[in-house]
DNA sequence: TGCGATTTGTCCGTATGTATT
DNA sequence: TAATACATACGGACAAATCGC
């Protein structure tokens, strides 16, 4: 009996999804010290297709490298995520700004639909959903923008946001506190005007940073 | 005579850099058909440290890349150009909110060096050193806003922009148009408002826009 | 549509330079 | 300072997927 193994993506793909999962559910922590040699042992691959993912990885700003040193799970601080919250904010806020005209009432009811399945997550107290969920909720208007850029820049940064989201999360599980921050944002991207939204968005993100910020340490 | 070659930096990092002059300069056109056992016979370095060139640079944008298939220099668009500005807009805004309250007098001197040297790159008619003026004139406010992620991102862009000039200037020579709304520019930033210089930079960047979208095809 | 040629993806063994202790 | 661990790099090899005819 032949073992065929399927293989849909690379390889270094394949490791590159599973440490970014392994970096943002904390089971990898922020500052841990990895060796690409025993990486390679332990994922039983060689270090090819490793040192790929290591580097798109640390593209993506959840690893820290520099030659020949130590490589590193980065490490979360204060400094970060208020920078975090504030470039999605100008983000978001320009990706309405695109996107304003091109909405349909078939993009509005998308819209609800992310919304209901973020609510459902919550009340189910899944952790992971819920964190899905927030994403592919704001993901929408960067869908809407057809921006190509933009959407790539929002998307090299969610890998970041998951970490926050997800620390946050195991310390003081899901709060109610979004749900009606969504509920606004929801009822403003569908039926109100750009400068409400473009206004609310601000509220809504340092609603968001408040929330997570004293879950992270002072000191990096 | 021992040919000592000495290596500062990573094999695979000035293979990028190289590789990253050769498409800036237009040595490798935009839509260029590249293979990886080719390039490394022809640069003389192994597959390794070259793959890890590639994909830094597929990550930049500077290529396009697909598993198993043809690595392609990525073409210019003018969809791709009016991305590149608008969301350069919004970041060089935002990037003025964050710097505003945190400018000096050392700060505005190294503007006006800067402004300076970029006149005189283009008064000599050396249009690489009037590419690197352009790029080191608005890198400033973002060195300038302390936001290490902004700063990032913006660099990030920087290549493309580059191609953009680049290709520009190949076709129609140093323009004097820029250097009267650079002027604006600097008078803002130094001793304006912040609304000033923000509107002011939607202009600018609809100024460069417009000078360089003739000089991009149609189609991509 | 198939089939060979080309190219990418992966792995191994080894060597060398750098960092860390 | 010396010794060890590690990152970087090379070359060959083969498998897997794509491309061209």
């Amino acid at each position: 009996m032949p073992v065929t193994e399927i293989r849909q993506l690379p390889l270094s793909e394949q490791i590159r999804d599973m440490l970014r999962d392994r970096i943002i559910e904390g089971d990898l922590q922020p500052g841990e010290k990895l060796t690409e040699t025993d990486l390679s042992r332990k994922l039983n691959v060689s270090r090819g297709p490793l040192r790929e993912a290591i580097m798109q990885l640390t593209e993506e700003g959840l690893l820290v490298k520099a030659p020949y040193k130590a490589l590193r799970v980065r490490s979360v601080s204060r400094k970060e995520l208020r920078e975090l919250y504030s470039i999605r904010t100008a983000l978001e806020r320009f990706a309405f700004e695109q996107a304003w005209e091109k909405r349909t009432e078939a993009d509005n009811e998308e819209l609800r639909a992310r919304f209901a399945r973020l609510e459902d997550a919550r009340n189910r107290r899944d952790l992971t959903a819920s964190v899905e969920g927030e994403i592919a909720f704001h993901n929408w208007v960067y869908e809407l923008s057809d921006h190509g850029l933009l959407l790539a820049q929002w998307q090299k940064l969610i890998p970041r946001v998951q970490i926050y989201m997800s620390l946050h999360q195991r310390l003081h599980g899901v709060s109610g506190v979004f749900m009606t921050a969504n509920a606004e944002y929801l009822k403003l991207a569908t039926s109100g005007t750009l400068d409400h939204i473009c206004n609310h968005i601000s509220q809504h993100m340092q609603a968001g940073l408040d929330e997570v910020y004293a879950s992270i340490p002072h000191e990096e």
